[in-house]
DNA sequence: TGCTAATCGAGACGGTACGTCTAGTCTTTTT
DNA sequence: AAAAAGACTAGACGTACCGTCTCGATTAGCA
């Protein structure tokens, strides 16, 4: 792990040392998976990962930078292509959770969530980032109105933030153990809707 | 307000003081009001009400609590009843929109749920507070089924859940001006779905 | 003890109850004897006696005066007479090192004279309590002279000065265990002087 | 004064400021001049020092090691030598007093007695200190035993104490305005001892 | 006998200080 | 030129006491 082979890590010269970015990285990591955001400040990941205070901010200006960092080194989830919008939108929903659920991906996402409510800079990289995650989700939507399953005069970007917004939900609310029912029901009422057939 | 009339304010016996109480949660509102949820600290609050901090201590054991209560304090958005499910969701999400805008409370209720992410009881408390939330909302199914409007199998938590996240997912994207045309075709996918109609 | 027979000790009417101020003392004292002057606090010692802070400032305005009623109670060191003023300092002072050592007493003392550097009531306090004491050790100077063991032109209260001075370097200093020859020796001095007869 | 000069300043890299430690010590310094040991905390000389409370603690681990340092900074009572051992003894006494009374020393010192009463880290500092002086109030008798004045076998250390405990004394009992004549008796009895001569 | 007044335990109050933690900045030294 | 290291000011954290205040109860002594 980074926070051992930092040890007596030495300055390379008048250029950027990867070590020492590898290692902030992988010890910023590391603090959230063990301490969760409250444990999560540069001063922890400074010291986790031998490297001074202002190495960190040199390269990273803000947490959320940071927490960006790491958060794109995560693997992402992949978007399902089955055939069928509603089992593509519930099984990329069901991995989504187990992703968050298992691994530190959860808790990083998480925190820059909460760091963006205080945080400018947070806010702006969080928007971005999500204007991305936004198109890929929709991509499935997509996918679906060329199949003619979808309607062609559906929002595309309104139904992906419809899906992100019931995950955010969960992350935010500790309910990443739905169970496969809720997460289908609630798949199934966006595209089939909720209204009675007469 | 509270800031002025705490000048001299002392103990009444052997009992909480509802006069510092008040003071303390106006002073809290004031804070977020002003300096967000990024200002917001105990040492600020105790400040600003001109209250020692163990009185706030005794009675609020965390920022979450104090948070909670100053966002209870709230007036809360009503849910309408126009005789049509689509018109009432689309009208409160409208509303809810608004109250979060224009008053403190989207300040509170964001600092709540970014709370909530580092703090354990402040997640408890939110849990507990948004399921009252969720059967609240759920009302609006209850009657559209009543009417029927929704089909009598729908699951009303899961709907009321959709619509809590796509607010929660604006809250904490800062687009709280999200224009009347896609808080309506959000609603509509849920009512209607988005297959398209062969 | 008082800690015990305190449970439920309650008013008796328009004057003061005896059994209050005796839980006080003593709760005091126990405080004193088992965290010493650092743990000792008019909240320590109003936990301790049951009793209520006011009833502890009603009747011992400061801490300096609950000190001082606290030391009072204790035995004092009488000072012995065996027709040597050589031995009876000598002796009484070994008397009141053990005492110090051996009971509260000393960890009171202690208290007292510290609080006496940042309390202007416990110095003047502690100044009136000095001078009974000073006259009190005075005896054995004045036996002396009478024998006419001591030249009658020594002022004895200067004498009585240079012993109680000894007796408190070595309190405040931790070093009541100084050994017989030591205290002897000192005592000697004054006694008879350092210089060389010729 | 160091409290103005503070202004603006800051780290001078990864080493100690010597002005920070300079200002941090001076304005104790004042504040035991100003508001005496009762108003000595480390919030007020951080304060008056415009400096961090950690860096305060991160080279005075107690409020005793600042008070030591403080101490010692201030000049030093020399012991006279007029070839006289009673002239010597009595002329330190009365500059110490005088010290004492005219500089914050005496303020500083007494603070710094009382509080080796409640911190086992002052006491260690004290005794410490202490018998650096000892040794040192102790030359004067060893140059009167080198002129024979002062018979060879008298205790040095004993002596020395016992002129040192007449000085606490004084100053802990707020007598340092003692009149020479006095100050001259007390050291004339312990030189020459109080017996009536045959 | 019934009222007044003082006392009691209790604990809240506005504050100050504690000692620790983190933020973000600064400078020297090393490579 | 940049990394490493650690000091710096600033201020929040949650806790312990300070000395004051009011409460509700209890009871002695005056009316």
């Amino acid at each position: 792990m980074g926070e051992v082979a930092a040890r007596g890590r030495k300055s390379i010269g008048a250029k950027r040392n990867p070590e020492s970015a590898d290692a902030i990285v992988e010890a910023a990591e590391a603090v959230l998976r063990e301490a969760g955001y409250a444990g999560f400040s540069i001063e922890a990941v400074a010291r986790r990962a031998r490297a001074g205070k202002p190495t960190i901010y040199r390269w990273w200006p803000s947490k959320a930078a940071l927490l960006i960092e790491v958060y794109q080194r995560q693997k992402h989830v992949e978007t399902p292509d089955t055939g069928n919008v509603e089992d593509d939108l519930a099984g990329f929903l069901r991995n989504l959770f187990a992703h968050w659920r298992d691994t530190p991906s959860g808790n990083v996402f998480r925190s820059l969530i909460a760091e963006a409510q205080s945080d400018e800079t947070a806010a702006a990289a969080l928007a971005e980032y999500s204007k991305g995650r936004r198109s890929h989700t929709g991509l499935m939507i997509e996918r679906a109105k060329a199949r003619g399953e979808v309607a062609a005069n559906v929002d595309t970007g309104i139904v992906a933030d419809l899906v992100a917004a019931y995950a955010w939900r969960h992350l935010l609310s500790n309910r990443l153990d739905e169970d496969e029912a809720a997460i289908r029901a609630a798949v199934r009422y966006v595209v089939r809707g909720i209204a009675r057939v007469p």
